[in-house]
DNA sequence: TGTACATCAGTGAACGCGCGTTCACTGATGTAC
DNA sequence: TGTACATCAGTGAACGCGCGTTCACTGATGTAC
């Protein structure tokens, strides 16, 4: 049953798209091979006529997870200074929280990719490089390297708020730690204020 | 060969002690029950007249390296606003990056905890709280309620920054990660100023 | 205080199960002539 | 363009292994008298 060159590539894809969920919604050990193959309608042992081994799919997974992830940022950057930070804020919604699927890799595996292989951890930093580049470009400091650490931090900050929003299990503590976050990473600049915004409350 | 209470009492201890390590440094999924029992020098069957199952062993486990760190917290606390600020700053130097066994379990296993039972995200969720509450007593923000906010801020920012940091593959960026949060989250006050601290780089 | 007995911490074999990976096989695809 | 054959995507059984959990058993501990 050999499928054509087309069919092959769309095999492989759908695996890899299969796979990048299923790691981002239930983790990367707690995820089996046979599990991924029967999401994208295929036996398990045609899974080694696509990848070497997991590890190899892992890392496959967590870059074109992270490409994805980048382009959609690069996209609202192209848009302006307001599309940019609409799209800031809509990483410290709810909405990204409760999504695991879509979201960002770096929030639904961080800890895990900690111990993950080395083509994996350079997929993951290379992705995590990109998005600070991009953040840096909007950043209000004056020369790159500056506007490059505050984007460092923005984005470290975000992915801690966004994975702490999800373990919390008390909504409002969840819902304020995003809050929170969002006030000083990505304020509204309905008054004119070049300084970092205060809280909005008391 | 049935031992005494305070036998059973220590034995409970050490297999904790052992989990807390265990989980926090290969990941709780990862970690096996008879791995955690070898470790502490015994038989994985005898693991159930100590624990009903592995998740409540997570549960307690997890509840345990909380109540360590937050007290390491309010002992750094209780020592003036200089101690409660070299702890921040620890929290956010490459030995804790470094360091898994000891570290804190939000960072270790954060994105794992996202997906752990009810009880285990209770703990980690109140031991987060405790941290907040620790915190906000030393922020600067005149009501307890925008230092509560900020230290909120401050903890969800830090752990992302340390989880980062570990992830990270490149040195220099990991390096520089830990720094440039640690620059605004617990920047040294050695030029008096009541704002948030700027880059003293560029 | 001494004896008889119930309790239960710990052992180690065994349970069913799913893991990642391998392999013989099938048959459509792609290639060589 | 048509035929012969090598390739290889996908199947499904099987590999060894470790998982969480159970259980019969041992013998020291704690208790009741």
């Amino acid at each position: 049953m050999k499928k054509s060159r087309a069919e092959t590539a769309q095999t492989r894809q759908r695996i890899l798209e299969v796979a990048v969920q299923a790691f981002k919604s239930k983790g990367i050990t707690a995820t089996g091979v046979a599990e991924i193959m029967a999401g994208a309608g295929l036996s398990h042992g045609g899974f080694y006529r696509h990848f070497e081994t997991k590890e190899q799919l892992v890392a496959k997974a967590c870059a074109a997870s992270m490409a994805t992830f980048v382009q959609s940022f690069e996209a609202a950057a192209a848009g302006g200074h307001e599309s940019f930070l609409k799209h800031l804020q809509d990483f410290l919604s709810t909405a990204h929280r409760d999504e695991m699927l879509g979201g960002c890799a770096l929030v639904a595996i961080g800890s895990e990719l900690v111990r993950a292989d080395a083509e994996t951890r350079r997929a993951a930093t290379q992705g995590f490089e990109d998005l600070v580049d991009v953040i840096a470009k909007w950043m209000p400091q004056k020369d790159s390297s500056s506007a490059k650490d505050e984007a460092l931090f923005t984005l470290s900050a975000m992915i801690g708020a966004v994975t702490m929003a999800r373990m919390i299990d008390d909504p409002a503590l969840s819902a304020r730690t995003l809050d929170v976050a969002r006030e000083r990473l990505a304020p509204q600049p309905s008054r004119p204020q070049k300084k970092r915004a205060r809280s909005t409350r008391g």
